[in-house]
DNA sequence: CATGATCATTGTCCTGGACAAAACGTGATT
DNA sequence: AATCACGTTTTGTCCAGGACAATGATCATG
């Protein structure tokens, strides 16, 4: 089977077999590494004129490592919402200035975070160390709303213009991970109402957002549920009426595509009983209220607490399940 | 865009908008749920006839629920060794014979874990009570090997028989998580050595086996660094070399291919200088130690602390660093 | 029994075509 | 100025069917 390596890079020896790096990446490799599928990848090649990979022995296509670096910043100003063909004839120069453009200066105001350093410098210890001691001094609930929640952003918009990578990233998500998690389960606050299944759809995978909204919730006194990310529909409708759930919380991030998001919160609104509301919060969604009969958009942390407000002063829940 | 509508669902209303559920998939969404290729389910209806889904009005595929089913059950068996060809013709109910068959006994005895009854149960508040409670009477290292490792095989062998689902598998492992992490970020012990850098490679997302000899390692006073998950190596070399750590360890669950397990931690070899160790754990290495020069292989969470005591054992190390 | 050669199975990659959804641009309307 | 409606262009995914190498299975040999 030809793909079975779903992780083979070619090695090219130059000199020593020390510190060899990989020279060229197979097409699934690539896909991994820049978020495009091996289809488009192709697609490119036959419309643009870009990527143009070696081949090996048997025709497969082997990019090398200098243009999977160009399609990553291409995917990076896509994501901004740039498009393909007035960007991929650029050189690898160009691109990158055209990252540093971005007109977001607040993004660049929003560089003086000191824990923004911290992580910038891969000071992973300080940086623990200061989220929690933000933790300790402004609570769970501010925690999330004004030290996390920011913090969210500016990496964010660091990663966009590339001020950071991979590793800086997954370490920032760890240690805040690591901080919010211990918090929550410190909240024990079971029996509780509202009784909030919290999840992200099968396309979402970033944990924050989720795990933010969870802290939320918990601090104030609500009794959450969360499966973590990715949970199929069915799989989510059957969890929320077996577990007599009252909300089902989801979150977006604002790489999810707004309408796909809207979509698919008609579709599970549909699948559920009335009797369950649907609060859905994230960048994807902002301003998408009045498109969304049936669902509680949620703008912000803050409002979350709101949310659960006008939940508890409802006039009738079921008090008797 | 054909696909930009990344999980499109074709819902049929029978009679009323209430209720309604997903009837056909798209190849996209079945892939995501089945983790079988498009590829590959194109080429099994080209091979075997199986699946056979009906078309849109474009001639795309659109997979019945039904057939989606089988194909996750033909999933399992085939991640337990069997070959396409011998089970796809079976019928459902055969194959969740099959399914049952599964000579492993000791699930069965492994069933009477009270913890894994409450993941069983969705009795989320009780197995976060019946983690922290264990972990405060067991300490943290005998916690991850004597409760979580355990925990974790048996959860896994009953997913294989099909008696737990997506829900019930991301409930435990969130509920894991809060506490592993919170017993984790307690810890704080910086400036101790040795420094390790955690991570998996990109194919491997288990993030439970990474928890577990982070854990184990904190509670030895070894200083840790977790990137969490699919780390490119290109990232994990230049981040390992910068942050001057003395261990790189890697964490691969049982589902990882062997073969591509030894290549890949080959070539990091080959990347890093000797003088940073290599760890290597998991399911997919057990008793693969010969075949790994200059790598330590750690079978089990108790090796783990073997490893650390004949690192601090060896002759020296660059301790001006 | 272990080991090596032969054969069958199987997952991935290829080419080149097609199409619908999203983004864009334009002009009319509030 | 915004907002909306509408035609145009761009763009990502899907399709068919062929090919091949890596893996597993089978069988012969030491």
């Amino acid at each position: 089977m030809r793909c079975q390596a779903r992780y083979r890079i070619i090695v090219l020896d130059n000199m020593e077999t020390h510190h060899t790096l990989p020279a060229a990446l197979n097409i699934a490799a690539v896909e991994r590494d820049t978020g495009l599928s091996k289809d488009t990848l192709r697609v490119w090649e036959r419309r643009y004129g870009f990527p143009v990979p070696e081949r090996d022995a048997n025709g497969d296509r082997l990019y090398p490592v200098a243009q999977v670096e160009k399609l990553r910043l291409i995917r990076r100003l896509i994501d901004q919402g740039r498009r393909p063909a007035k960007i991929i004839g650029a050189s690898t120069d160009e691109l990158l200035a055209l990252i540093a453009d971005t007109p977001d200066s607040r993004a660049a105001a929003a560089t003086d975070l000191p824990l923004l350093q911290y992580v910038r410098l891969h000071r992973s210890a300080e940086l623990a160390a200061a989220l929690r001691q933000a933790l300790l001094r402004q609570g769970l609930q501010r925690f999330a709303a004004e030290t996390v929640a920011p913090l969210n952003e500016a990496i964010g918009e660091a990663w966009m213009r590339g001020e950071i990578d991979v590793p800086e990233e997954h370490l920032y998500t760890e240690q805040v991970q690591n901080v919010l998690r211990g918090a929550i389960g410190a909240h024990v606050g079971s029996g509780t109402r509202p009784r909030v299944l919290l999840t992200t759809f099968p396309d979402e995978e970033h944990v924050l957002g989720l795990l933010m909204a969870e802290a939320t919730l918990v601090a104030e006194g609500a009794c959450c549920l969360s499966l973590g990310t990715r949970t199929p529909l069915p799989e989510l409708r059957t969890a929320a009426v077996d577990g007599s759930f009252d909300v089902v919380g989801l979150s977006f991030s604002a790489a999810y595509p707004a309408r796909q998001a809207i979509d698919d919160l008609l579709q599970l609104r549909a699948m559920l009983p009335a009797s369950i509301a649907i609060w859905a919060g994230g960048g994807a969604l902002r301003g998408k209220q009045k498109r969304l009969p049936g669902i509680r958009v949620i703008e912000g942390l803050e409002d979350t607490i709101a949310a659960l407000g006008e939940w508890r002063a409802a006039p009738r829940h079921d008090l008797n399940a």
